[in-house]
DNA sequence: GTAACCTGTAACGGATCAGGTTACAACTAA
DNA sequence: TTAGTTGTAACCTGATCCGTTACAGGTTAC
């Protein structure tokens, strides 16, 4: 509800962490310890940030591993809030 | 590093969801729209909290989906870096 | 033009995981 | 004994992460 269409973390990846630097794809795959096709996923959005990702891009990029996962997390959120469009569920918490 | 074993969402869950209300695993798993396996296997720490499950229970007990997957998040973080120990990569930010 | 890169991506395969159904053994309570 | 609850094994489907290899298209320098 909260948020209207969160970046894919992707975006931000690249729009923060590999222009500013002029970095390419390759040199900074190799330097993250993944494969090029790997990292490419990522900053196309065709994969997520998964939690070993996380890691190596908090150590690449002297940033903290949750808030890459935290995007991550809002991402997937928004994306299955549409998938359960209209589910209902009834209140279990006692008042 | 902060945290130090993240408790499994499934022992929260538990602990202060269903336990608290006399609720049995069957009722609960069917009030959440799943199978009673699916539910028992996140009960008892053998699969994660998804994005979907993660809403389904925000509705159920009124709390907020983020809640729920922060702290599947916090455990998925705790189990990489245990995977990840001792990983080394290059600082890419210049400074 | 040619060579050297960089890039996205298709096409494999492997591993892991969420989720379902069915079925069974064990336990507890009426 | 009977009924309800529970964990879980077995099996299936679909999705995702990651890797390698290979290709086509782009850019840049010679």
């Amino acid at each position: 509800m909260r948020m209207h269409n969160p970046p894919h973390p992707g975006e931000v990846l690249k729009e923060l962490c590999l222009e500013p630097l002029d970095l390419t794809v390759t040199d900074a795959a190799e330097a993250l310890g993944v494969s090029r096709k790997t990292l490419s996923s990522i900053l196309n959005g065709r994969s997520g940030v998964s939690p070993e990702m996380a890691i190596r891009l908090g150590k690449a990029f002297d940033t903290s591993a949750e808030s890459w996962l935290n995007q991550q997390m809002q991402y997937d959120l928004w994306i299955a809030e549409k998938n359960l469009q209209g589910l209902e569920i009834e209140r279990l918490n006692a008042a």
